[in-house]
RNA sequence: CCCGCCUUAGCUCAAUUGGCAGAGCGUCGGACUGUAGAUCCGAAUGUUGCUGGUUCAAGUCCGGCAGGCGGGACCA
């Protein structure tokens, strides 16, 4: 692949590169590796999918890519007993390679490294380097939500930049909410002795009822294996305002899973609504904000073409 | 280690001298919209942190334990 395609393919719908010009470097050479870690959760939704898509593209970009199941960094977040969370991590990695990842891709359970004694004194290093303030900043996003903060939370960020060293990271993705501890470490690794890695981040989805962000602990995501109904079901109850397209998240999917895989969306009404139509997604955002395309058969349409695309992914569970 | 205050619905908090455990938010359902939301109705929700006691009767009084917050003490 030509390196300006490959560039092309990675930073495709990325809300941010940091920086694009070290990307450019990096991806010159033959052995690169690209980082996420995920907490082990119960469900993995859409937002985990437009994450691991990107990594997809990555691969095909020559990345080696390495998973990280961050059991340890869930449990730091209160999200269980660490038995618990090993068990939730074996569903996670079937759910990651239902989704496509390529068969070489690395799945890395955290324990399994983070408490070796080179890996822990690494820690203790940054911990004296950090400050308390710039450790729970980094967190606000991430942290379970609670009055009674704990140690953990501030232990949690310095493992993250850490983990990055270990896993022999050149490009790290995640989330916008990734991006306070990723800066961290990029100021820091350094210091450490290893090259910070560059930054990947992806927008965020919005959550079915239309707050900042979906997330398996305020149940307002649609998973990556809910059956037709449970997806039919969740888009006909989300939040979609009427000719508003930013923020709506039944737009952010139709943006993020089906013009990703076709260039159009049917969308089918009656008659009396003025019958079918097949939009390209500019002219999907354009009828929808004047008002031309209503959200029901918005909705309906997006909850047809997301049922198939994740067809493939429910029987892979299935059988896997 | 000692002292004080706190712990009630998913969340924030009420509950008189001990007398049927409540509200707001959220959740769910209905109405209204050709969606959702907003709005209007309606409903559900509890081992009152745990435990022992006093009492006809304990969220409330007494003891113990746990957790949280604040202070004190210890620092040869």
């Amino acid at each position: 692949m030509e390196l300006e395609s490959k560039l092309e393919l990675v930073c495709r719908g990325a809300l941010e590169i940091v920086t694009p010009e070290e990307l450019a470097e990096k991806i010159k050479k033959d052995d690169k590796t690209a980082y996420i870690g995920f907490e082990p959760s119960g469900k993995i939704h859409l937002g985990h999918a437009i994450t691991i898509r990107k990594m997809m593209d990555l691969q095909e970009a020559g990345f080696k890519v390495k998973i990280l199941l961050a059991d340890l960094h869930a449990y730091l977040n209160g999200k269980g007993s660490l038995e618990e969370i090993k068990e939730v991590s074996d569903y996670n990695i079937r759910c990651f390679r239902a989704l496509g990842l390529s068969e070489d891709t690395v799945f890395v359970l955290g324990s399994t490294f983070q408490t070796k004694e080179d890996y822990t004194y690494k820690v203790y290093e940054l911990a004296l380097a950090t400050t308390l303030a710039r450790a729970k900043r980094s967190m606000a996003q991430i942290t379970r939500e609670s009055k009674d903060h704990k140690v953990a939370e501030v232990i949690y960020p310095l493992m993250q930049v850490v983990d990055m060293m270990f896993l022999e990271t050149d490009l790290a993705l995640g989330g916008m909410e990734q991006r306070k501890i990723h800066m961290l470490a990029r100021e820091n690794l350094p210091k450490m002795g290893y090259e910070a890695p560059v930054c990947l981040h992806t927008p965020l989805l919005h959550g079915t009822d239309g707050s900042e962000k979906m997330s398996s602990s305020k149940g307002n995501f649609i998973a990556i294996d809910d059956s037709p109904e449970a997806i039919k079901d969740k888009i006909k109850k989300s939040y979609c305002p009427m000719g508003r397209v930013e923020g709506n998240p039944i737009i952010e999917i139709a943006e993020h899973f089906i013009f990703t895989e076709s260039d159009t969306l049917l969308i089918e009404r009656p008659d009396k609504f003025g019958g079918n139509l097949e939009l390209t997604q500019e002219q999907l955002k354009d009828s929808y904000e004047k008002e031309k395309l209503h959200p029901l058969d918005l909705k309906n349409a997006v909850a047809r073409e997301l049922t198939k695309i994740f067809k493939v992914v429910r029987e892979y569970l299935k059988d896997n």
